[in-house]
DNA sequence: CTGAAAGCGCTAACAT
DNA sequence: ATGTTAGCGCTTTCAG
């Protein structure tokens, strides 16, 4: 029953030697055409489905790649890695993807996993804790195409796909402005993250063009959590005049909002938020916030399209960085 | 450069044999202790890593489980992957996991490349379009370990473990009910889901139980768009006196909202909304929404251990379903 | 055009 | 306690 049927098994239906076999499923031009149908038809007849595993023992190819996300409950990883299943399926290649959970040791253990498993490729997005790089280092020892994405680093020489961050934070600062806000607080994240400084850079490009002051004190950070998010806005909000709030991502908008709901503040008539939202619910589960899309479907797209050029070409641009061309899309709600 | 040793290379380099080698590696009792001893240390001092490819060919074992999900983008599956690595990494098991994107076709075709990978597990939720269970059918045939969840069906002896929809149900109707509601609508998906129908005697016997008539009438179904949820809403708040509306998703729930507010309603003032969700941040950006948890961490936990004594044990009980004892939470907020 | 044979890295009888 | 050998299923020279 559990007996799968081998190139062996074809080839002593047919008398003809397994290389035949093997040739013939690869429509090696070295085979009669009458031959080549013959044992076409009769795999297919004997349900003969290839081992892949034995292929990859041979050839030292497996036909997949690895992803590792940080975090596959977020949906902005979700969405991510759904574009790169899209692509890598049209290449034919299997996508394996594991979640780091935002521990250093994991990721290391995952990269460890897919280089033993010869996964022919790997796109990866670096874990909150990750500052040793070895690990990245050891894949591209190995030659093994690799290609960073959304949280990368600029300590190694390696293709990268990123969202512009500067830029959107830039509009969504900027689609508050508009709207009549003076003074915008920024509620950032841990201060290392790259992906703050470059929001932050986009928030005071956005203050600079309209004319108003860059005020540090305005900038505040707090770790990811909701709750801190809410401590940390309350104790601005007591303490400065606000009148709008840009936060990093969407926790962080969640807890403004509490914390503006708390002292008694409307959003958004008294306080205007905005955040970064991955999925259109987030919009519709609460329309006074407004926010700004970074399309994971097309960066997972095209960071693996970066990798499949590695994979099939053998050639590697390391320099290369790829800011994806998100369509950013302010869905406007409040009234600012 | 790339060449990776093997134990060839450590056989040689200490004049034993292969064998030997790998004996001493597995921790054989039939080796000395020294020698395995000294074996061990080289390996170690060679960076020595086992290729799981050969062994697998070898021991038609590959150390993988599959997991096939719907949707990865849903947190409710991305939750149940999350509590199937958990166990996965506790039994030295890699997961690999793929979304159909609820199209059957590509349902088969993860299923077939989970049979050439030679998984030796496959955990799967059925896509909304799998109504032909061959391919299900294919893997318990090869005696493939597998397992079902949330969407299962019946129509096949296969161990499964699903949500107590129908409690669950039942609860967040009796809050409605508690809260005051007397004519309760429901607004359900489409038809032939078990997870509709379950659900559905849940608020019947919570209506029964508070001596509310059940009326047909007032359960709706819609596709699982928040545009067509909204239309469905509509035209049942339009059409029939109601107080509050048990929504099977949160989706839907969200559709229901929107109707309401253009109808002029407020949630949860008139019209009182229980939607189920899968993260706490659906209720933080909606706080007029009631919420049911589902528990989905714990689900996928259940799974993989219910997977793992198949495949550990080599038995299975066809029979078995798993109910999972979520922790069910009603957060309240609505006045209700 | 087709076959024989070697070997990918490892395990597991079967020797000794 | 260790070595020898035969594969797992497939690809790929090298010979006809």
């Amino acid at each position: 029953m559990n007996k799968r049927v081998t190139i062996k098994d074809i080839a002593k239906a047919l008398d003809v030697s397994i290389s035949t076999v093997s040739r013939a499923l690869k429509d090696s031009p070295e085979i009669s055409p009458k031959t080549r149908e013959l044992i076409k038809k009769t795999a297919k007849d004997m349900k003969y489905h290839p081992n892949p595993i034995a292929v990859a023992l041979k050839t030292s190819k497996s036909h997949t790649i690895g992803v590792i996300v940080p975090k596959i409950v977020n949906t902005f990883y979700a969405g991510v890695v759904e574009g790169i299943e899209e692509i890598a399926d049209k290449h034919g290649y299997q996508v394996f993807v594991s979640s780091t959970n935002e521990d250093y040791q994991k990721e290391v253990k995952h990269v460890n996993a897919f280089i033993n498993s010869r996964a022919d490729g790997v796109i990866l997005s670096l874990s909150r804790g990750t500052t040793v790089l070895d690990h990245i280092q050891h894949l591209q020892d190995l030659e093994i195409p690799t290609v960073l994405f959304d949280r990368t680093t600029k300590n190694l020489k390696i293709p990268r796909v990123v969202t512009d961050d500067a830029k959107a934070a830039y509009k969504a600062v900027m689609h508050l402005i508009n709207g009549g806000a003076k003074n915008i607080a920024m509620l950032s994240g841990p201060k290392h993250l790259l992906i703050g400084r470059n929001r932050t850079r986009g928030y005071q490009e956005a203050l600079e063009k309209a004319g108003l002051t860059f005020n540090p004190d305005l900038v505040i950070h707090s770790d990811f959590t909701i709750d801190n998010a809410q401590k940390a806005t309350k104790s601005l909000l007591e303490n400065e005049d606000v009148d709008a709030i840009f936060c990093l991502n969407d926790d962080l908008a969640v807890g403004a909002i509490y914390a503006a709901k708390e002292l008694g503040l409307n959003v958004p008539e008294d306080v205007a938020v905005v955040g970064f939202y991955n999925s259109k619910r987030s919009h519709y589960m609460n329309p006074s916030i407004s926010t700004v899309d970074l399309n994971p479907h097309e960066l997972g797209v095209l960071a693996a399209g970066l990798l499949f050029e590695h994979i099939t070409s053998g050639e590697v641009d390391n320099e290369k960085e790829i800011v994806v061309p998100s369509n950013l899309i302010i869905r406007e709600s409040s009234k600012r």
